[in-house]
DNA sequence: AACAGGCAATGACGTCCATCAATCCCATCT
DNA sequence: AGATGGGATTGATGGACGTCATTGCCTGTT
């Protein structure tokens, strides 16, 4: 298709777009919301933003200004220790919510990088802030939406900590296919936005185990790969490996 | 000192003492808050609850009900797999906030446990809410708090992901004297209140292996260890390793 | 077409850490 | 004091995964 004229078509629809008639409507922030207060945080929203692939949302030490609300696309946030190691702490697809581990600061405490041509929504934070003190729905759902960012967290620690990489790469499959299931996409078979590399960095392993990773799971049966493209084939083993019931040794021995 | 009479003290002071007249004041909910809002969040903290060493504050999969400020001692919080495999997700000392990971399904998704004789305020969801509603104060302390925790598994997140097993404990001594120094202790000298097991499951190690590195750091001259007390000797060298600086070879290649 | 360059797949090898197992220490109780 | 039991230490061994290196694939550019 014809690039330009793409590109021009997407950005009229996204000026017009308002959150009360999104389609993410159901999974962002305007959750539980009626008709007025929907119109309140649409004024509050100031404005899309495209984000290129490769481009960066926010770099680790920036000032909290905005947080985000991602309308298409992928991005990852990566934290990032001195002498260069990375973690990427999340894939954030659409209907997320971007940056709210800088409230605590005032300052990112890591990076938000587009993995592909991705749109968010910015809102500034401290007008957010003044807006869920006066509509308690979104204040609640503000909450909410936080908690379930500790939620997350939680269970990538349990992932990296307790976890081999079998299980990961499965429990990391599994989420994906939940989650593009959730935005009404067909959650077998996706493209994944994020290189060998992006994802040995968010589960913990060498990008070369991910590959080996990937081509054993094909082997198997379990999955179909072919570059990006992934197609889900068996998710009943791939639960069972996912929740430590693989064909390798358990690892429970507590009594 | 004198045990009986030492409990009996605690007990009377503790259920006297309010937030307003709570040392903890600054490090917890009521940091910003003044005289007026401050009698308001008392009225909504319902009591003081004492556990002993190994209770459990709640389990996983209790419905939420309340959120619970640690007043004195340590908790534990842990991610359970179906095959028994234990994460710890966190250790929270006095002035932290436990439960707020339950809020975004009504249930709590980790278990609560108490690894010293512990104090701990009990402050139900649905007040907190309706006052954080009332006070605007509050509610940006709240997400603070929330955002904080954020950032802390994200922390925790890096040392599973990309640090050795070195830098995890050394990073993990580390938080331990900052967070002992914010309460006011000394922060060079503490008493560890978690098993090498808890360590292990927290640091995603085994417990040989804390102990290994204990016994190392010791040699080497880092830290004195006597079973559960630890006096850090040497904090550059300490956070050297932490960083990444260790006198490992550096994981770094990434151009 | 041919080329370049980034990403992915695969192999060989080494190492860090888990596992298994045997003490050892220390607090508590009788 | 002695007994008891949970935690901690230490050693030996093997395996999972990181590291290094080569080759192959795919996309976009000239």
């Amino acid at each position: 298709m014809n690039k330009k004229e793409n590109a021009k078509v997407i950005n009229i629809a996204s000026i017009k777009a308002a959150c009360k008639d999104c389609n993410l409507r159901e999974l962002c922030l305007p959750l539980g919301l009626g008709e007025p207060d929907l119109t309140a945080l649409d004024k509050v929203i100031r404005r899309r933003r495209t984000l290129r692939k490769g481009e960066q949302l926010y770099r680790l030490g920036d000032p909290l200004k905005s947080l985000y609300a991602v309308r298409s696309g992928t991005l990852k946030t990566t934290g990032l220790m001195e002498d260069g190691r990375v973690q990427v702490t999340g894939f954030h697809l659409a209907g997320e919510l971007l940056g709210i581990d800088a409230i605590n600061t005032d300052q990112h405490p890591c990076s938000a990088e587009a993995l592909e041509t991705s749109e968010v929504c910015e809102i500034p934070y401290i007008a957010l802030e003044e807006l869920a003190h006066q509509v308690p729905g979104l204040q609640h759902q503000l909450f909410r939406v936080m908690s379930r960012e500790i939620v997350e967290d939680e269970r990538l620690l349990m992932m990296l900590g307790r976890m081999n990489a079998e299980e990961r790469l499965a429990s990391c499959l599994l989420s994906f296919s939940r989650r593009h299931e959730r935005l009404g996409v067909n959650g077998a078979a996706f493209k994944l936005s994020m290189s060998r590399q992006d994802l040995g960095d968010y589960l913990g392993l060498a990008l070369e185990t991910v590959s080996r990773l990937f081509s054993r799971f094909q082997e198997e049966g379990l999955i179909e790969v072919q570059g990006r493209h992934v197609h889900l084939r068996d998710n009943d083993r791939l639960h069972a490996i996912a929740g430590g019931n693989g064909n390798s040794r358990s690892h429970a021995q507590r009594n």
